[in-house]
DNA sequence: CCTTATGACCGC
DNA sequence: AAACGCGGTCATAAGG
């Protein structure tokens, strides 16, 4: 509470000041809002917080000692390659090595320190001209990995119930989302294989399964309803793969003909635009040509017109109010999109682009989990709700609850709302949260 | 010794 | 000039 202690002032009077402050700015309808939903949720995310999560440690303390193996050859190959010993960790030691004692192409990249930038996409760059780079890369995933996860969290589990108990803030992002931390149970790792046994070590109670549902692309399904874009909202109605629909429009091929790399790169697309990516972002990401993003993206916006409608239409409406909103009514002041300097404003006009689309769906998850907590406690299941990782819940259950919870979870998240175009949430269940999914 | 900033990297 | 939105954690490095 640091940051209301104020010279010569008592707490209460601070208190008191602000209350004055803010009072004025609770309109009914943001009222509305933290007595419907967010007022309500507490209790829920209290229950989640208490219940906590097991975490198999002997299967996490194996893959720590496997990693260490790993972790000590790689920097003996680094160091035989660098030529001497250096610290690994420090990106400033590490750029010196690469760009003067390696003399590798710099890509003239500054930060804030006017270093070198070490960032794994130069690397990835770089590791076309020189083994050590793609060591480095392997290193700093396996010490990221280890030092998070696997070493970390068996220290952080409670002693009374041996399970790991997270904290939700539930004010802990601008757009309405919960964050989580000590420890963050949302960025368990799952994009590579090795995260992947990570992710697997999170069990359920002995005998129990785990059941997790995820709404699919509901960003892009918000998106659609939004704008109202034809060929977006015709698209969801249909249920058809998304990216690989945005290839076919973007590429001018029909479905069947969208190669994996044309739908790879019609998903950045889909992404970028919720993002507001540039061209220039777009082909860095892609590895093209900033002629080929922008064609990209100018096809994009020919095909979905009702998008690019909406996109400036929102901008334009921030601009005139100043603060954007969600679905429910959250509301998030956005004062730079009338400044001056270009940088701040296009970061602002992306602000107004992504939340609503991000907010909203933190809203419709916080409703969901409301129901789905009431509706456990009145039909007198077991199962519990362990964690919410912004469009997933994690629950675990017996398995003879499994069918009514998974249809009870299911059917609870796709009515949260009616929308322009159906919301769609996958479930899976398993013997652990990796092979829940 | 503790706090803060930075770069890097994990997730959605 | 920057270039993709929202978070949290770790190690390093520098400041009080």
């Amino acid at each position: 509470m640091r940051y209301l202690e104020r010279p010569g002032a008592t707490q209460e009077e601070t208190l008191k000041l602000l209350a004055a402050k803010l009072r004025p700015q609770i309109t009914p309808e943001l009222r509305k809002l933290y007595d419907e939903l967010d007022l309500p949720l507490a209790p829920v995310l209290a229950r989640m917080e208490r219940t906590g999560i097991l975490v198999a440690t002997d299967q996490l303390s194996a893959l720590s000692n496997r990693m260490e193996a790993e972790i000590g050859k790689l920097t003996d190959d680094i160091f035989g390659l660098a030529g001497k010993p250096f610290n690994l960790n420090s990106p400033k030691q590490l750029g010196e090595i690469l760009f003067e004692d390696l003399k590798l192409p710099t890509q003239g990249k500054t930060g804030k320190t006017k270093a070198y930038s070490t960032a794994a996409d130069v690397l990835e760059t770089l590791a076309l001209e020189h083994p050590i780079a793609q060591k480095i890369l392997e290193y700093r995933q396996l010490a990221k990995l280890k030092g998070t996860y696997v070493d970390a969290l068996p220290m952080l589990l409670s002693p009374a119930d041996h399970r790991l108990h997270t904290t939700f803030n539930p004010a802990g992002a601008a757009t309405g989302r919960l964050s989580s931390s000590n420890p963050n149970l949302q960025n368990i790792p799952v994009r590579t294989e090795l995260g992947r046994e990570i992710r697997a070590a999170f069990v359920p109670d002995p005998g129990w399964t785990m059941l997790v549902a995820d709404y699919s692309q509901i960003e892009l399904r918000l998106l659609a309803h939004y704008s109202g874009d034809t060929l977006l909202v015709d698209s969801f109605r249909r249920n058809e793969d998304i990216h690989t629909r945005t290839a076919s429009e973007v590429f001018g091929v029909p479905q069947l003909m969208v190669t994996p790399e044309m739908r790879r790169n019609a998903k950045a697309v889909n992404f970028g635009i919720v993002y507001g990516q540039t061209a220039f972002g777009l082909a860095a990401q892609l590895g093209i040509g900033r002629d080929e993003a922008d064609r990209y993206i100018r096809n994009y916006f020919d095909m979905y017109a009702g998008v690019k409608k909406w996109i400036e239409a929102t901008i334009a409406e921030v601009r005139q109010r100043g603060y954007t909103l969600t679905l429910d009514g959250r509301r998030r002041p956005i004062p730079d999109i009338a400044a001056k300097n270009p940088n701040a404003r296009s970061f602002a006009e992306r602000t107004a682009v992504n939340t609503p689309l991000q907010g909203t769906a933190a809203d419709l998850i916080k409703l969901a989990m409301i129901r789905v907590d009431a509706e456990i406690t009145k039909r007198k299941l077991q199962t519990r709700m362990l964690l919410q990782v912004h469009d997933e819940l994690v629950l675990e259950c017996p398995p003879s609850e499994l069918e009514e919870a998974t249809r009870l979870v299911k059917s609870t998240m796709e009515s949260v709302v009616k929308l322009k175009v159906p919301l769609l949430v996958e479930t899976g269940h398993g013997s652990n949260w990796r092979d829940a999914k």
